[in-house]
Formats: C-alpha cells, structure tokens, sequence
DNA sequence: AAAATAGTGTCTATAAGACATTATGTC
DNA sequence: GACATAATGTCTTATAGACACTATTTT
C-alpha cells in the first residue's frame, strides 16, 4: 500500500483530478466528527468533555466524536454524537465550526475531523453516560483539564466562533430556557465575552432589536422582586447586530 | 465490505468511538479539496472553474479539486490545487470555507470536500492550463454556466462568505495590486458587494481605519486626472469593521 | 425595616448617511 | 477649452457609552 506516497506523485500518477480517482486504489484518510457541546451554568462557560478508557491519551479528556458512516451526512453524524453521548435530545443549536486535517493530529492513523458546535440550554444539560460508558461531564471551558489530540485548539476555535455568534446573531436563545429573565440573559452574554455590560445599555439594545417579548409572567420562590419572564421574539441563529 | 451499513449499526457494534476504530475495517469516505478561486475583472466577480473532460458532468463545469494525500494537510492540499491547476503561485489569500459531505454529492462514490477560498490579484489572473490539461477559465460569479456536483452551491456560499470578509476585515487587498488608487479600490467593493457606493464616505471610512497610505506615485498614461496611488496599511485578513 | 434584585432615562460623543462642487490632468 | 476622472466638507440623524437612583418583593 503507497501510504507513503507523497502528494506530488500521486498527482503526477493519476493527473491529481477526483475524477481519475478509483476509491479503492489508495488507503483515504478516516474522517470523524467531533462536537463541542456548550452552555453556560453556574456562571460559568461549559464544554462536554468524556474521559478516554485508551490509548492514545488514556486518562485525559477529549471532546465527544465518532466516525462519518459511508451513508450518512456530517450533519448526521455530529447530532448522532450529540444523541448517543449525552443523552440531549431536541431543540439543540448546532452548525458546523471547521475541518482539523494536520496529518499528525491523531497517533494512530490519518483522521480528518469536522467540527461541529453546539449550543444546548441549560435545562437539557443533564449528560447521560450512554452504553458507550465513557465518562461524560461538563468542564470550564477557561480551566480545561489535559486534552488529547488537538483539542485543545478546537475548543479555543469554538469559543471564538462562540462569542461572534452572540455578538451578531440571536444564537444566545439556544443557551436559555424557554422563559428567562432578562438578567440571565444578561448573564449569559457576559459569561461569554468575559466582560461586564452595562444593565441599561444591554436592555436598550435588546428591546431596540426586540428580541424579547413579555410572557406575562414573572420569576416564583426568588427572595426578592421577582422579575418579568421573556422569551424569544426572533429564529434563533437569525443574523442580527446585537452588541 | 459492509459499504451499505447504516451508521446505527456502526455506533452499536463499535461502540461510536473513534478510538475503536480499525482504519482498515471499514471503507472510508473519499477526502478532497475544492478552491474557490475569486479574482476582480472588467468591473465583475470572477470565479476560476475547469471544464470536465469525463463522467459524471462531462463537458460541464467545476471547480478545481484534488484528492487530499495520506501525509498533507488540508491547507496544503488547497494551496497544491491552487498552483498545479491555475498556475498561479505568490501572495495569495487563502482560508478554509466549509466542508461539504452530502453522501450523494458525488455520484462515484462517498467524497467529502473541503472547501478552500482563495483571493487572488489581478495581475496573477494568468489561469495557465496545466498538464493536468482541461480548460480554467474565469467566469461571472453572477452569470455561471452549468455546474457539475454541488458546485453552484459552494460558490453560493463563498460569494457570502467573501461579502463579508470585504466587510470585516483587510481582505480587499488581495484582490489588488500592490500599488492602486482609491477608485480602484472603491470598484472591488462596490463589483463584490453589488452596489454602489458614496464616494466621499467610502474614502472617509478608508482614511479613518487608516487602511491605506500614500506611495507618492500617481498613475500614468490616463486620459485625465491622475489619481494618487496608495498601498495597503495593514495586513491582509485582519479584522477590522470597514463598512 | 432590611435585604436583594428589578427596573428605568439623560447626556455626550462618535459614527453613518445624504448630498454637489472644484481641481487637475490629457487630448 | 473640452473631456474625464480625482478630490474634498457639511449637515443631519442615529448609535454607543458613561452613569445612579427608585421600585418591588421576600423575610
């Protein structure tokens, strides 16, 4: 098998088109997803990371993947990682983030791996540890423990990708219950820029945009004034200037 | 070879996890790299595409691709296709755009591509025809002939994705030449964005980012007015909110 | 009444957008 | 001097950011 064959010789060989290309004449790279599952709770920005039972990187952490099966789509793939690893089901944001393909970045063979980002509330965050029986828990995603493969720069990516996605469109949503008051929302913007924002600024912009409506209730067993509860006014992922 | 296996099935027996994985044990999905290759011309968005010479699509259109090689990476794969297909070498812009894994895409087999964007200069648009001999044209970004694959929906995509890199970042100068006047530069927004701009707030936002400074120079051989030329003051892709 | 959080408005500075005339070179 | 494009400024409106106090509920 040519497994060492250097790309200018197999462009030279077979004209380097896909249409000369016969599937079976040259090993291919193994192509995974991976999901970067987010939300935010207890103040804080989580991931959901498993702990790996093997080598390579046995005992370190590493983000939640599987293999593309020849008939499915990657979109596929990324949700049945979603599904079979935590358990979470409906009503998750998610969207492609970027393809990792360095040939080095898994020890054992060639894998290319796409990315996928996802935004679950903070409801649905109960991780199950499935038949697959890893460890599956959520992790600062500003403390993160060791990482395997490159993952660490995949997450570093994702909280990029993250914060731009708050600040110009109205993924925020996909983090929040149904019902949520405004301070949460607040709060969830904040713990992912990691900056403070203005109260009244903040509710200026976000009734300007009118992404919220009244729901007509407010906050129950709170010590304190209970607050009004709002929910979404707009898609989410929808693109809009926020902050 | 179970090639006709449903990813349920896969999950169960292998238990989903990358780490299980015997390369050899499964067919894997074909990686490619596809360029999305833009240049600005006679007033117009051009893309460069090569002419299929064989099934499927023969005689329609596509973009210039190559398989991805066992021991290159994604990026240097794109860059690969870019210089053996178009001839084009130095200075070129290029990021990863989105990978594209519809399992009937292709209709030979299962190929996953990753799509590469590249900006080039209008002074590199020499598309050479290589050995590898089908024609590379340049076409109109809005009038495309018949597309093979999903290639329309690529360029869609990348037409998008470069509005807003024109939008938010430096990437404008890689469509230019080092030296160029403010019209010019005026003219690669206004022909990529597709719609005019007012030319006093144009080169008041220009002059307020200080993207630009004087060369000294001024154009020749004009048959009017000369206009000073400038050349770029920052790197190109960095980000900075322009209009 | 004390504690805790909710909820609200003004002022200033900066940015965005609409808009027309003069300047300078070539032929 | 006719032609073609270069170059420039003002005014109006909208947006962004700094900033502090009152209101409401629970205990």
């Amino acid at each position: 098998m040519p497994s060492t064959k250097h790309s200018e010789n197999v462009s030279e060989e077979y004209g380097d088109n896909p249409e000369d290309y016969d599937p079976d004449e040259f090993e291919h790279p193994s192509v995974t997803v991976d999901d970067i599952i987010f939300t935010v709770k207890d103040d804080d920005l989580k991931v959901a990371l498993i702990k790996r039972q093997r080598w390579p990187f046995e005992g370190k952490w590493a983000l939640p993947g599987s293999f593309v099966d020849m008939e499915e789509s990657l979109e596929d793939a990324a949700e049945r990682t979603l599904h079979n690893k935590t358990g979470v089901s409906d009503d998750v944001y998610m969207e492609q983030l970027y393809t990792f393909g360095e040939p080095d970045r898994d020890p054992r063979t060639r894998v290319i791996t796409v990315g996928y980002f996802a935004l679950v509330h903070r409801e649905d965050v109960e991780l199950q540890e499935t038949e697959d029986v890893e460890a599956i828990e959520w992790h600062s995603a500003y403390d993160l423990p060791e990482l395997g493969f490159d993952h660490e720069d995949i997450i570093e990516y994702a909280v990029k990708r993250l914060r731009w996605k708050l600040e110009y469109s109205t993924a925020v949503f996909s983090l929040l219950p149904e019902k949520f008051t405004l301070s949460q929302l607040q709060n969830t913007y904040e713990v992912i820029l990691d900056r403070e924002l203005d109260k009244r600024n903040f509710r200026k912009k976000i009734h300007k945009h009118e992404l919220v409506e009244e729901t007509g209730e407010r906050e129950e067993n709170v010590s304190h004034r209970p607050a009004k509860l709002y929910r979404a006014n707009k898609e989410v992922g929808e693109i809009v200037e926020i902050l």
